[in-house]
DNA sequence: TGATGATCATTA
DNA sequence: TAATGATCATCA
């Protein structure tokens, strides 16, 4: 494997340059891209998306647009545990607190970003050191019609409620697939909403992620997984 | 033990 | 500040 790969030129070959990354461990990979593996992800909470972002070719940078922009795919790392579980939730994107509108579903951020993923499973057992963790199995994947209907239904909801002005009611709570759930780097980061008086008011930023046993569904329906 | 709310690093 | 990459830490 190169080095630091260019981008692929389709999805045929982001998708087999995945395919030759699994069953390796991060540690291997850290040695091909000439990286540093952290003690543990206390401070490096993104290392493995981004070796994995390097390792396929996708382009560094946090723009609000897919890691594979001509590709129309987005790239997810799926932490997941010995039994093919995801162990957490998977952020997708920043929720708009200002000016929500009523678009369509189809036509969200949300909709655009999930329309075409790569998820690879990674190894995230707490008692497995971080090189040792091993890769998965990739799955290029749409939302079926049964996933798309959940997922239009929660962001619908969620985002009628930010419309009317009820952030400040939406907690981690709400949504069967899709959850809305603080994203900053702490607290006192503060960006800007309308409550329902109408009225300007500062807020912490929230993020839309998938909740785990959503994304081990769509695990279990490709791969021949346990339900359990 | 799982889920919620909080937090960490980096780039533009 | 706001977007990306996420996991941590606590509590029910």
């Amino acid at each position: 494997m190169p080095q630091r790969p260019p981008p692929p030129h389709d999805a045929t070959e982001l998708l087999a340059r995945a395919e030759a990354l699994a069953g390796h461990r991060l540690g291997d990979l850290a040695v091909w891209l000439d990286l540093d593996v952290p003690a543990d992800l206390r401070r490096h909470k993104g290392w493995v998306g981004q070796l994995l972002e390097l390792a396929l070719g996708a382009e560094s940078g946090s723009l609000a647009e897919p890691d594979f922009p001509q590709l129309g795919i987005e790239l997810k790392s799926l932490p997941v545990d010995a039994q093919g579980r995801p162990r957490e939730s998977t952020y997708v994107c920043t929720a708009p607190l200002e000016a929500v509108t009523r678009g369509a579903w189809e036509e969200s951020w949300l909709a655009r970003k999930l329309a075409r993923v790569l998820w690879v499973p990674v190894e995230a057992e707490a008692a497995l050191p971080l090189a040792e963790r091993r890769i998965g199995t990739p799955l290029l994947w749409s939302p079926d019609a049964e996933e798309a209907t959940l997922l239009r239904r929660d962001w619908e909801e969620l985002t009628e409620r930010i419309c009317h002005g009820e952030l400040a009611a939406i907690t981690a709570r709400f949504g069967e697939v899709l959850q809305i759930r603080p994203k900053a780097a702490h607290s006192r980061v503060l960006t800007r909403t309308v409550n329902s008086e109408g009225e300007l008011e500062w807020v912490n930023p929230r993020g839309f992620y998938l909740r785990p046993h959503f994304t081990g569904a769509i695990l279990r329906r490709h791969f021949d997984l346990p339900t359990a």
